[in-house]
DNA sequence: GCGGCTTGTCGAATCGGTTCGGCGAATCGG
DNA sequence: CCGATTCGCCGAACCGATTCGACAAGCCGC
């Protein structure tokens, strides 16, 4: 069932069917009517390979995620969830690629095969190999997240030195005189994970801003590193009464622990995190966080490529987004009487 | 970068530098080596699009996804997450479609642009217009679930049935006398959705075969849902002691409810559910439930449909699944003193 | 009534691979 | 030593679309 085909059958020929089709040259009433039909009648639809050949672009976009062993973050996945709608909004289709670890080869395929016009970069390090190597192809791309200085590239990300700053200044404004920061995994930080590094640094800065102390702990994504982490604080630091977190996967832990040692939230220790909104009210108490825009971003991503797809050379774009926090019931005053704050 | 300037670098044909990669022709080896050098220097691989355009296939699947409305409940997630990895084992890529709503148009290019070697379908319904659809365009596919008495297809499930029935016995051994099931969304339900009506099955007939009072209810697929449904069924049947779900959304509204409602788990209400393990075990306490191996099911669906895309022709296959019950904390015996119970 | 313009259609080239038939040279057996 | 095979490589056709140049027909103005 290919163009030729439907051509015989509407007795024109093979350009006149795509004439008729893309609309770029005149095709008389009569005859693009009939071919219509004759379409209809076979469902036909042009051959993506043979399209992509001739037009030299593929009308996919590869989404570039993190690889499986790494489990996805809520707001993480919202976000793939959102890019693949919004990319369905603009006709465009959309290849997962894990990257990282041994499975290179998919990325190799999407950069070098030219599979795709392209490419969104998830949890993009700050020095990224993949960033280099899709240069290095001149295929666009627009990162989630950002590399170290550089700014020659589009990329869209959430100011998370902000966002743990401002869950710092909440906390003393509520009084809470020494406060912990609960970062992602060793892992992660070590290999240059910009939200970790830069959570530390904005936690750090307000902490010395505020004249509070501040500890900052690493913490694995998952459950029991949140139990652990809790515990760790309790030991070494049991005069800590305010949390600040961007690690959404540890938090059932951290509550759990919290809960086990006898302590109140937020009577006793108050929390303050950065998570996805529907995901934070599924907390008792629901968590007060700066609710990440996920979805927003996922639409966002895919303009700016569709974008650099139709423009490569014009100056890169970048968002750098600093949602507000929403307070819930996980954060209240240092101390059960007195409610008010220094500065 | 096209395999006729690697030709006419290494200064042979541009069908030897094809026989010489693919290896389906004697290249003798000094040719081979030369013509290796070359294209390790540019690093050139061969344009997809040409390629899957004269061999007809494309080397890559769909991965047909319940719209984005619909939130991927854990046990989804981990399973796009895992035939993403199985897929990228067998040097396949994947492509994302979302389907049912209005984007039916992904699903189109799909499937008569002949964009993939074959698909995988996820949430089947018991009608599915998709099913008809594929077989229509001769595309080899696999379920995640199956639709109504037609075994015509390949498939793999998970015999929810069967394990609801589980849980209504372990229930049942445990003394509860009175039991109700928390269904998929109502809305699921009524568009034909296979679990929600077979674990409504499942639920019914173990209930009477026990002899045990079941209530069945439906329930949306989110926190507040699960608070409403545990109100409604306090108010419309007290004498429950025992749930059955497997709508892992609704927990933690599930669990809020019977809070607030000062009804400890499992002292006062034994739950039991189907669930990703990861999952399960992040309740306070833990939910005792079948641990739906989704990341099993995604390799296996791949392995599935690569033998399918292999040899259309030959009869397809199904894997029913049906894990077991872990036992953790949410389950317990029906009245405190007494512990045995009847058959 | 004829040159020039527009309109509608066609044929052929092209994209970048794969694959088939063929051809010269080397190798082998008798 | 000669015919048959094997080996290694080449040229050309092909996959299914898009697109450019060309061309015939119809219409205009002068």
């Amino acid at each position: 069932m290919n163009i030729g085909e439907i051509a015989r059958r509407a007795g024109v020929s093979r350009s006149t069917v795509s004439y008729a089709l893309s609309g770029k040259r005149a095709v008389s009433e009569a005859t693009r009517r009939h071919i219509q039909d004759v379409i209809d009648e076979l469902d036909y639809r042009p051959n993506a390979a043979a399209r992509a050949l001739k037009e030299g672009r593929t009308r996919t976009i590869g989404l570039v995620v993190p690889p499986a062993g790494t489990r996805l973050t809520h707001m993480q996945l919202d976000f793939v969830a959102s890019v693949v709608e919004a990319a369905a909004r603009a006709d465009l289709d959309v290849l997962l690629s894990p990257s990282g670890g041994d499975h290179d080869r998919s990325f190799e395929r999407l950069v070098s095969g030219r599979r795709v016009d392209g490419a969104i970069l998830m949890e993009i390090r700050l020095e990224d190999a993949r960033v280099t190597r899709l240069r290095k192809a001149g295929l666009p791309f627009v990162g989630i997240g950002h590399t170290a200085g550089d700014d020659d590239m589009c990329w869209i990300d959430v100011d998370y030195a902000s966002l743990i700053a401002r869950c710092v200044h909440h906390l003393a404004d509520l009084g809470h005189r020494a406060v912990a920061l609960i970062n992602r995994s060793p892992e992660l930080v070590a290999t240059g994970y910009g939200p970790g590094l830069r959570a530390a640094e904005g936690f750090a800065a307000a902490a010395a801003e505020r004249g509070i102390a501040g500890h900052a702990y690493l913490c694995g994504d998952d459950t029991a590193s949140g139990r652990a982490v809790i515990e760790r604080i309790r030991a070494e630091h049991p005069e800590v009464t305010g949390i600040a977190t961007l690690n959404e996967a540890a938090l059932p832990g951290i509550w759990h622990a919290l809960e086990d040692a006898g302590l109140h939230v937020p009577r006793d220790v108050s929390i303050a995190g950065v998570a996805a909104a529907q995901w934070a009210e599924d907390f008792r108490p629901p968590l007060t966080s700066a609710d990440v825009p996920a979805q927003q971003m996922g639409t966002q991503a895919v303009e700016l490529l569709v974008e650099r797809i139709a423009a490569p050379a014009t100056p890169p774009r970048h968002i750098l987004l600093t949602p507000p926090i929403s307070l819930r019931a996980s954060t209240g005053p240092a101390t059960p009487p007195s409610g008010g704050t220094p500065r």
